[in-house]
DNA sequence: CGGCATCCGTTGCGATACTG
DNA sequence: CAGTATCGCAACGGATGCCG
């Protein structure tokens, strides 16, 4: 009966019963919520899963979205994203030459999720913020 | 009007219009995005939080839980978590001491999103371990 | 049992400068 | 315009040892 689906995963057998079944090798590939969620963890990964989300974007413009990211940081960060398979990288030999980004398949299924948290994060960014500065000020 | 409601946020105007409004100071407390996505970003955060879903966990419990972690990055993990209201710390003062964990109900709500995030990796890991693969070897 | 301190390697990320 | 290359610092994270 139980919807064990919902807890099933990695290591873990079943991770509320408190079991492990092991902590073989690999151990990090192999962990999906590692492999996944480190990823996404990324400084800029979710700013830019959001800048794409609505559609194409070219290199020039994403960097006019993130103000503050490095063009280095932009360039790493969306080769991750392509290498896992969310971003589709195209390029238009035009002269100067024009790069343009955009979801694929997999990128736009895992926008799904990501939006969702992102959308807790909005609402509930002043409740952590507040929890946050008690717990620093009851610390001293 | 707008249905605003699903890409508005952080220094973001309307994410996908492409208009900043601004690369204000703080910059990064004021980003619900980035403040919350980048814990959750931690190694350990997400594990943790899928142990503590079904109940209450003592300390030594956890540990056994999650065989590779360190006991220091485990207590470091549930201290941030519980600095951000996620996770509340009770002390037993028994002999030895014990120590139990559990979420908070900010804690359970963002266990939410989040285990939707974790169920999507967990369905998606071989397309993201596939997609890796391809890209390695097409650079050669 | 639960947790802090120290040391130390690894990785993330930013700044800057150079290329097709 | 869209990158790549190099540098350097700071944060992350593991190992070990001491303490209530």
């Amino acid at each position: 009966m139980k919807t064990d689906d919902s807890v099933n995963r990695c290591d873990f057998e079943r991770i509320a019963g408190g079991k492990i079944v092991s902590a073989q090798g690999g151990g990090f590939d192999d962990c999906p919520v590692r492999a996944v969620i480190a990823n996404i963890g990324g400084k800029w990964i979710s700013l830019i899963m959001l800048a794409l989300a609505d559609g194409p974007q070219r290199f020039g413009a994403l960097r006019r979205m993130l103000p503050d990211i490095s063009q280095r940081m932009l360039t790493q960060t969306l080769r991750d994203l392509q290498r896992d398979g969310y971003v589709h990288r195209e390029v238009f030999p035009t002269k100067p030459p024009s790069v343009e980004y955009s979801l694929t398949d997999l990128g736009r299924s895992m926008y799904g999720p990501l939006r969702d948290l992102v959308l807790w994060a909005e609402r509930n960014h002043g409740a952590v913020v507040a929890a946050r500065a008690r717990f620093d000020t009851a610390e001293g």
